[in-house]
DNA sequence: TGTACATCAGTGAACGCGCGTTCACTGATGTAC
DNA sequence: TGTACATCAGTGAACGCGCGTTCACTGATGTAC
C-alpha cells in the first residue's frame, strides 16, 4: 500500500469520526457535509472523492459507530452468569454521565429515530442488537434459555428508552429520577426472571 | 365570537392536526410548511397569519398531541390497583398495531429525539410525563408509594424504548420479539415490585 | 542521481433546488347608514 | 331593506439562504528513464 493510499484511508477514517460525532448529537438531517468536512479540517469539495453521497456516508458512519460500541461492550461485559452481565450493563448504562455525553455515548439512543424514519442503518442495527443479545444470553448446551433472552431484550429496551427520556427531560427533576427508577425496575425484573428458572 | 373568528380558529386547528401527523412520522426537520399547508388544503402564504414561525407551530402541535394523548390515556386507564393500571397500559401499548401506526400512535416515541435535540416541547413533555405518572401511582394518604412510582417510570421508559426499537427493526424477526419480550420483562418487574410491598 | 511527466487528494467557486419567510393582492364576509 | 365601504383569511409569487452535488484547478507526491 503506497503512502498516498494510506494517507487517503486515514483521511477517510477522520471524516467518518467527525460524522459519527455530529450524527449522534444532531441527527441525520441536522448534520451537513460542510460541517463534517470543516470539523475534519478539510473543505467540502473533497468529500465526494471519499463517499458517493451523503447517504452513503451516513450508512458507513452509523455502521462503524455501532460496531465500535459493540467491541467495547464485548470487552467489558463478561461475567459468567447472564443475570450478572445484564445487571452490570444496566448499572453502567443508566448514569448521569452517560446521559450527558450524547456524542461520546451509545449510538443506539442517539440515532434510533433516524434509523426508524428512513431505514438507513437498519441492517447494521439489527446485527448490533443480535450481537448484544448473544453476549448477554446464556445457552445451556443447545437449548435456548428463553428467560435470559427475554431479560436481555427487556433490559436493552428499558435502557434505551430510559436514557432517551432522561435526555429529553434534562433540566427537570424527572431526568435523574428516571435513571434511578428504571435501574431499579430492571433489577427487579432480572431478579424475578432469574428466580423463576430451573437451576 | 363572529363566524369569521370561528372559521379562523377551525382552520388553525386543522393546520395543527396536519402538523401533528407529519411531525410524528417525519420529525421536526422533515416536516415543511408547504407540506403542512397543502395537507390542510391551503397554500403556504396563509401560514403566517396563524403562527409567527415554524418553531411556534411545532411547539403548539407537540403540546396538543401530548395533551390529547393524555386525555385518551386517562379515560382508559382507571383500574383500582396501580399494578393493574400499569399492566393494562403495558399490554395495550406494546402491540404490533401500535408499532405500525406511527402517525396515529403515542407521540412520545415519535418525537422524543426531536425534543431531546432542540428542546422544543420540553416543558410539554415534562407536564405529560408527570400527569401519566400521577395517573399510575398509588398514594396511600399523603405517603408516596415509592415502588409504584418507580414501577410506573420503569414501565413507561420500557414501553417507549421497546416501541422505538421495534419500529427501527421493522422487517426483521427481532421486531415482534422485542414487543413480546419487553412485555414479559415489564410484567415480571411489576410482579416483583408489587410483592415486595407492605400490604 | 537527476529530470520530466503523471497521478490524484484536496481546493474553492459554482449550480440547482427547496426551505422559511415576506408581501402585495383578492374576494368573500361583516358593518354602517 | 339596500348600498357602499372596511375587514381580513387565504393566495401566489418572490426573496435570501444553505443545502447536496459538480467540476475545473492546484500542487505535493510518486514513477519512468
Amino acid at each position: 500500500m503506497s503512502s498516498r493510499t494510506e494517507q487517503k484511508a486515514q483521511t477517510h477514517e477522520q471524516i467518518l469520526q467527525s460524522a459519527v460525532l455530529l450524527l449522534k448529537s444532531r441527527g441525520t438531517m441536522g448534520t451537513t457535509i460542510p460541517d463534517v468536512m470543516s470539523q475534519t479540517g478539510l473543505t467540502v469539495g473533497g468529500f465526494y472523492s471519499h463517499f458517493p453521497s451523503k447517504d452513503a456516508m451516513v450508512e458507513e458512519a452509523l455502521g462503524q459507530a455501532l460496531e465500535q460500541r459493540l467491541l467495547m461492550f464485548q470487552e467489558k461485559v463478561k461475567a459468567n452468569r447472564w443475570r450478572d452481565r445484564i445487571e452490570y450493563m444496566l448499572r453502567r448504562y443508566l448514569t448521569r454521565k452517560h446521559r450527558d455525553d450524547v456524542a461520546g455515548g451509545c449510538p443506539i439512543p442517539a440515532v434510533l429515530s433516524d434509523i426508524a424514519r428512513d431505514g438507513v442503518g437498519h441492517q447494521a442495527l439489527a446485527r448490533e442488537v443480535e450481537a448484544i443479545l448473544k453476549a448477554l444470553e446464556h445457552r445451556t448446551g443447545d437449548r435456548l434459555n428463553r428467560s435470559a433472552r427475554d431479560a436481555a431484550i427487556g433490559a436493552l429496551t428499558l435502557m434505551i428508552g430510559s436514557l432517551m427520556m432522561s435526555r429529553a427531560l434534562r433540566g427537570t427533576t424527572l431526568a435523574d429520577e428516571i435513571l434511578r427508577a428504571s435501574r431499579r425496575f430492571g433489577e427487579q425484573a432480572l431478579q424475578a426472571m432469574d428466580r423463576s428458572l430451573p437451576k
